[in-house]
RNA sequence: GAUUCCGUAGCUCAGCUGGUAGAGCAUUUCCCUUUUAAGGAAGAGGUCCUGGGUUCGAAUCCCAGCGGGAUCACCA
């Protein structure tokens, strides 16, 4: 046998007793860790919602779960089972689990060597206690798993008007994170919040697959990385003996795919940024990116209003959702201004003909931070920043970008300076970001070249040129709309979420200790 | 990166101007009827984040470090 008292003086006396009964149980010819498949027939959700008192209903049935909370009195004992549904309540009653004379399994191997945490299975009838709880009657009960370290206890309790209570709860983020596992475990709403996450992408899947659009993958590892302002995690292949760059953003390498023939092509991608760490930023975040050739920015407007009401109802059953203290309504069509008119809206200044030295003097009268080296663009989006984006609580539309800030992005069919781009803004966070892309190779070239400026003066997130991507462009790629969307960000808005480490099952964090 | 707050038992948290380390739950032992907030009784359990300093004496005051939260900066 294994020596599983090994650093015995670094257990807790928890985990000692733990270790103790594991031994107890192996001497007692019980598996604590059996291999064979347990038979489930139904779960807690089912169970609770389906059966009716005095039909003869689930007179024999088998669950298994995780045992939660015991309550031991003498022969009979009541315990909360948790599986991945929810919590049923099980009656264990001495001699209905011990039919002949060796009493044991319930004396000792229930009463003494289980503990909370540990995963069982049972068989048995489903009835009503006195109290009115629907429970289960064990008739056969098998360990499937010994939990070796005592689990956070929360208590949920109700008061008169049947609010929850939550008592002693698992709260501190740091453990919250770090052992995720935990955190599912013991806070049920946490497992809510990534369920809600994957009906989102799914909604969102589903909701291109049904415009006949193709999900493709492209590199995660680049030897040039573009498509955002960023700066990059570094890496080496060895073999080739190459820097490789993690991705931070696919949309040169689906843009090449527009040029290859396909009329419509997304991508969900883990991206990576190396810049700093907040509640709205983790290093690496999850996007989607859609390119739809033969389309503009204004026709992607109509596809996003779409697309995430939809999601809203799908998610929430209503196109309103609670948000912090707002009620926010992702009814199409939603609010549009360019961003001149917004900055006039809500600074009452039109700069829509100001110089940058004009300009420079606003923002000084704005009490706006500026700098010399900032461009006109700059200090546009540093106005807006400041006095539009956080107004912008019900989602909104802003259209028409300065184009120092937008190399990528197609010049305005009629507006000089401006860019045909727009991002949706809710909560006064940008969701997502379009354009109609640049397919004129010469002015993408140009457009890079000054990214090259940017980056010899200092800029580290300056755009690098892709040469491989300017002659795909040459061979010509047809006018297109594209997009990306935080899928992060847009599953905080939908699950009232604080910050991005609620809806990532595993955030980035320092190593411990 | 800057500012600020926090770190005490398995979990949640008290601990006053510096004087032997506390509670509830969990855990252990005993009693026990279909229990309901967590049945009753008794017990055990601590590197007070780490390292320095001040002091007769530090969980407490000071300094540095580590880890985390919040706000700001950068960014999506």
């Amino acid at each position: 046998m294994l020596n599983i008292n090994y650093m015995i003086n670094n257990l807790s006396e928890q985990e000692q007793i733990r270790r103790n009964s594991l031994e107890e149980l192996i001497r007692m010819g019980i598996n604590p860790f059996p291999a064979e498949e347990f038979p489930v027939t139904i779960d807690s959700e089912e169970l609770i919602k389906k059966w009716q008192p005095d039909a003869g209903m689930y007179t024999d049935i088998s669950i298994a779960g995780r045992i939660m909370s015991r309550r031991i009195m003498g022969s009979a004992s009541f315990a909360e089972m948790q599986d991945s549904k929810g919590k049923i309540q099980i009656y264990v009653k001495r001699d209905e689990i011990c039919t002949g004379e060796d009493k044991s399994l319930y004396n000792i191997v229930f009463k003494k060597l289980l503990d909370i945490g540990d995963i069982i299975g049972v068989r048995g009838e489903v009835f009503k206690t006195q109290t009115g709880e629907i429970s289960i009657k064990v008739k056969e009960l098998k360990l499937l798993c010994k939990s070796l370290r005592p689990l956070p206890i929360v208590k949920e309790t109700t008061d008169e008007k049947g609010n929850k209570i939550i008592h002693d709860a698992f709260t501190d983020p740091e453990q919250r994170y770090r052992q995720r596992y935990l955190d599912l475990v013991v806070n049920p709403t946490v497992k809510d919040v990534f369920i809600q996450r994957t009906r989102l992408v799914d909604t969102m899947r589903s909701f291109l697959n049904e415009r006949g659009y193709l999900e493709v993958e492209t590199p995660i590892l680049q030897p040039l990385y573009g498509g955002a302002s960023a700066r990059p995690f570094k890496t080496v292949h060895n073999t080739l003996d190459m820097t490789l760059y993690l991705r931070i953003a696919n949309e040169l390498y689906l843009k090449r795919l527009i040029v290859g023939g396909f009329d419509g092509v997304y991508e969900f991608s883990k991206d990576f940024r190396n810049e700093g760490m907040s509640r709205f930023h983790n290093p690496e975040f999850t996007q989607m990116e859609l390119y739809v050739a033969y389309k503009d920015y204004n026709w992607m407007m109509n596809l996003v209003e779409e697309m995430v009401e939809k999601i809203a109802v799908t998610l929430h059953g209503d196109t309103k959702i609670l948000c912090g203290e707002h009620i926010i309504d992702f009814k199409k069509p939603w609010k549009r201004y360019t961003m001149y008119s917004a900055i006039h809206e809500f600074t009452g200044i039109d700069i829509s003909n100001m110089t940058e030295q004009e300009l420079t003097e606003t923002a000084r009268k704005l009490k706006v931070h500026v700098e010399t080296t900032m461009g006109k663009g700059k200090i546009i989006d540093e106005i807006f920043g400041e006095y539009c984006e956080s107004k912008l609580i019900q989602p909104t539309f802003i259209t028409d970008y300065p184009i120092e800030m937008s190399p990528l992005a197609k010049k305005h069919r009629s507006k000089t300076g401006l860019v045909e781009r727009f991002e949706a803004i809710c909560n006064a966070k940008e969701i997502c970001n379009s354009f109609t892309e640049l397919n004129d190779p010469l002015d993408q070239r140009m457009r890079f070249e000054e990214q090259l400026e940017l980056g010899k003066r200092g800029d580290e997130e300056a755009m690098t040129l892709d040469e491989d991507f300017l002659r795909a462009l040459e061979y010509g790629m047809p006018p297109t709309s594209g997009l990306g969307i935080g899928i992060d960000r847009l599953t905080m808005l939908m699950t009232n979420s604080v910050s991005i480490q609620d809806v990532i099952f595993f955030p980035q964090m320092r190593t411990e200790r």
